[in-house]
DNA sequence: TGCTAATCGGATGGGTCATCCGGATGACCC
DNA sequence: GGGTCATCCGGATGACCCATCCGATTAGCA
């Protein structure tokens, strides 16, 4: 799968190029590959040879949420209730989107430049479609919401909570606030019925 | 309220300028005011004297949409039916944002260039929030839902209705759908009550 | 028609971005 | 342990975009 297994420096500076740039992400500045080199203390060439676009840093440094959010959505449709697991994965979703400003750029894309990322997004959005055909066999959500929404919604929602602004901590609890209305108008039969 | 009348060619300038920078926000491309300029047949320095930066442009552009949403929402505020009212002040506006480009930025812009941008915001919020607070007085909306809610959620979906894509009149047909399912996750009655 | 003040509009300087190539270094084999 | 080679490092470099400034021009007015 490794087709080269890369030479100790180079490996070291990779580590060094994404460390930095998740520290970059959790600030909310902008990636620009020559202030990563500036700041890593690394040539700027060799960012580039790594990563040939901001783009390319932003979803490399997004992997490992989308892995676990992919691993979630697998493992949400044990879950028998299509109900309950269809909310669960809503807002685990939207709360590690929120959590992490690396997802809602790489998540909205309609096109990725690394491999990896289109692989995790199919299987994330694979589990949603599945979840989302469940609950609405089970007739519990609104029969007009396609499947292709369901990613929309969950961007509109992240970029809803980031409109509204506010510190950290808050900006979870804004999360499922909206979440919850929005669950609120997705969920057709009360959840005691 | 207007200080010096401005001069003929000027004021042809002026309607150049802003007929181009509609017409570049109607076929989604970025405003660039060189690149205004270029399009207009207009000197760069002509355009940057006239708007300092692309957001007064885009603020310029939109203004006549926010002035008619603004209006909208005035009269709004006369319908004796809190629920209903709130309902088509938020259908309008959320159809606004997706028909028309340039608002959507505007909207979701915590500062702005333009006084008169500001003063429209204004109002328009104000009657927003009027709205709100009345049909949560009736019992009609989620008690949580409080008046900075409402700017961010219209945002959201917008921006899910962007995120969606689609052909322009597809995307009024996505817009309804998303706000019908927020509706429904607002509404705390159901309406025959 | 002539004067004045405002406007026009392109040439110009600053800044950012991505690339390229000579020097250096790690990996492998003998 | 030493030599050889492929790979990597990293800053200097060129191109591009943006915003400003000032000489030439034109509209408004007596």
């Amino acid at each position: 799968m490794t087709p080269t297994p890369l030479r100790k420096d180079a490996a070291r500076n990779w580590d060094q190029i994404v460390a930095v740039g998740r520290a970059l992400v959790d600030q909310g500045t902008p990636l620009q590959l020559n202030d990563v080199a500036r700041r890593a203390g690394i040539g700027v060439g060799t960012v580039y040879r790594h990563f040939a676009s901001p783009e390319a840093l932003l979803e490399t440094v997004a992997t490992p949420c989308l892995e676990a959010l992919a691993a979630h959505g697998e493992q949400a449709l044990a879950d028998p209730d299509p109900w309950r697991a269809l909310e669960g994965f809503l807002t685990r979703t939207v709360e590690a989107q929120v959590g992490d400003a690396s997802l809602a750029p790489v998540t909205a894309a309609a096109e990725d430049v690394l491999p990896r990322t289109t692989e995790l997004k199919s299987l994330l959005w694979s589990s949603g479609t599945t979840l989302l055909d469940r609950a609405r066999a089970a007739g519990t959500v609104r029969p007009d919401l396609a499947a292709g929404d369901l990613v929309p919604l969950m961007c509109g929602i992240a970029y809803a909570v980031q409109v509204h602004g506010g510190a950290p901590a808050e900006r979870i609890d804004t999360a499922r606030r909206y979440l919850a209305t929005l669950l609120g108008g997705l969920r057709v039969t009360p959840p005691g019925a």
